[in-house]
RNA sequence: UGGGGUGUCGCCAAGUGGUAAGGCACCGGAUUUUGGUUCCGGCAUUCGGGGGUUCGAAUCCCUCCACCCCAG
């Protein structure tokens, strides 16, 4: 099929880089709809939700571009499937990743899905990653790659997938968007959980989740030396927000989310938060399963260096210990330039 | 009640006559499509109170107050 027979829909958020990715495909020689998903609309405290905004700057870019423009409403999907789940899982102490599970559950199926119902052949978005054949490669740009977010999705969905600025770096995105005069050129970066915007953890899960202060424990002392909000805001690793201080810096280590307690400590090289063993919950794989002892890399967060690292079963046996790994957190698993899968960290 | 010790930013903590280091916390910003991390900037006209000595004191003297420890 031909570039020219080929519709495609495109995920427009209203940035920059989603922006310009229609504008690449439109230019070659695709025939492009910009759809813009309605996910979230609901204001939180201190912050008015962007998604007005967003609308109006993907449709007038589509319409700068002479583009079809669609919008799709996944609020009530978005609610279930990623809202729901990031509520459950702080809920239980843990520290889950929405967004991937937003590109899991919204942008790689229902929007594919609704796409495709809608006439689509393909289905694009502005993610810095590359699609080979299904499969999932890192973007040229090292420093945007954005395959950690998607190890999720299915090698069937990929298939279908186009991710126009793989292999752009992002100063050159840029660029290109102010030469094509795109009025969201200059347009900051979006942060935070996805569609939702730049609110603070904090306020959006207090919306949801009764919490209850509790003591704040040096793990050293087993003294209370301060106390907390709410046990579920607090995650392994995390150094701001206690409000606790004196001397070095202190570091949560551990949640005991029955007796409401948040642990910390002022040793950096507390053996709780650094990790050579991880085992993994909800494996994904994008392909088949790689053979078992099969050196793999991993990454342990987004932009985290990679790590090299054997998969047995369910458990992953890192060369260096990693800091901070993260009950709820992805670990996302590489061959190479290709993200195979990945998996959660259980316990 | 005797004897000793301590009292510097919310917390740790330098500073012993020359005009208040630093760290933590906190606040602001940068980085980042999760959480978190990291980075940069801000943050005591004032050293428990009151007197005094001195050109000049958190630093010396007097006195009061508070807390701590050891004796009883």
């Amino acid at each position: 099929m031909t570039s020219a027979a080929t519709k495609v829909f495109v995920g427009m958020s209203g940035g920059v880089d989603s922006s310009l990715s229609a504008a690449l495909l439109k230019e070659q020689g695709y025939d492009v709809t910009g759809v813009y998903m309605k996910n979230w609309s609901q204001d939180l405290p201190g912050m008015k939700c962007p998604w007005a905004e967003d609308l109006a700057d993907a449709k007038r870019v589509a319409v700068q571009l002479g583009i079809d423009f669609k919008v799709f409403d996944f609020e009530q999907e978005y609610r279930d499937k990623v809202v729901q789940y990031m509520i459950d899982e702080y809920t239980i102490g843990r520290t889950p990743n929405p967004d991937i599970m937003c590109n899991q559950e919204v942008k790689f199926k229902l929007f594919l899905e609704t796409a495709l119902e809608n006439g689509a052949d393909m289905i694009a978005t502005g993610h810095y990653a590359r699609v080979d054949n299904g499969r999932l490669l890192k973007a040229k740009d090292d420093n945007k790659d954005q395959t950690y977010f998607l190890y999720r999705v299915t090698e069937e969905a990929l298939s279908k997938t186009l991710f126009p600025l793989g292999d752009f770096r992002k100063p050159e995105v840029r660029q290109m968007a102010e030469e094509r005069g795109l009025t969201t050129a200059g347009k900051k970066e979006s942060m935070g959980i996805c569609f939702v915007g730049q609110v603070g953890i904090r306020d959006f899960l207090s919306q949801y989740v009764e919490t209850v202060p509790g003591d704040i424990v040096d793990k050293q002392s087993q003294k209370a030396i301060g106390q907390h909000d709410g046990a579920i805001f607090y995650t392994l690793g995390q150094r701001h927000g206690l409000n606790v201080g004196g001397g070095l810096p202190y570091y949560v280590v551990g949640k005991d989310m029955s007796r409401n307690i948040v642990y910390v400590s002022q040793n950096i090289e507390d053996e709780s938060i650094w990790r050579r063993k991880v085992t993994l919950q909800n494996i994904h794989w994008i392909g088949e399963k790689p053979k078992d002892d099969i050196q793999l890399q991993v990454r342990i967060r987004h932009r985290a260096p990679l790590v090299a690292a054997k998969l047995q079963d369910r458990t992953l046996e890192l060369q260096e210990s990693q800091r901070a790994v993260t009950p709820g957190q992805s670990v996302v698993l590489y061959h190479g330039d290709e993200c195979v899968g990945g998996g959660i960290v259980a316990e």
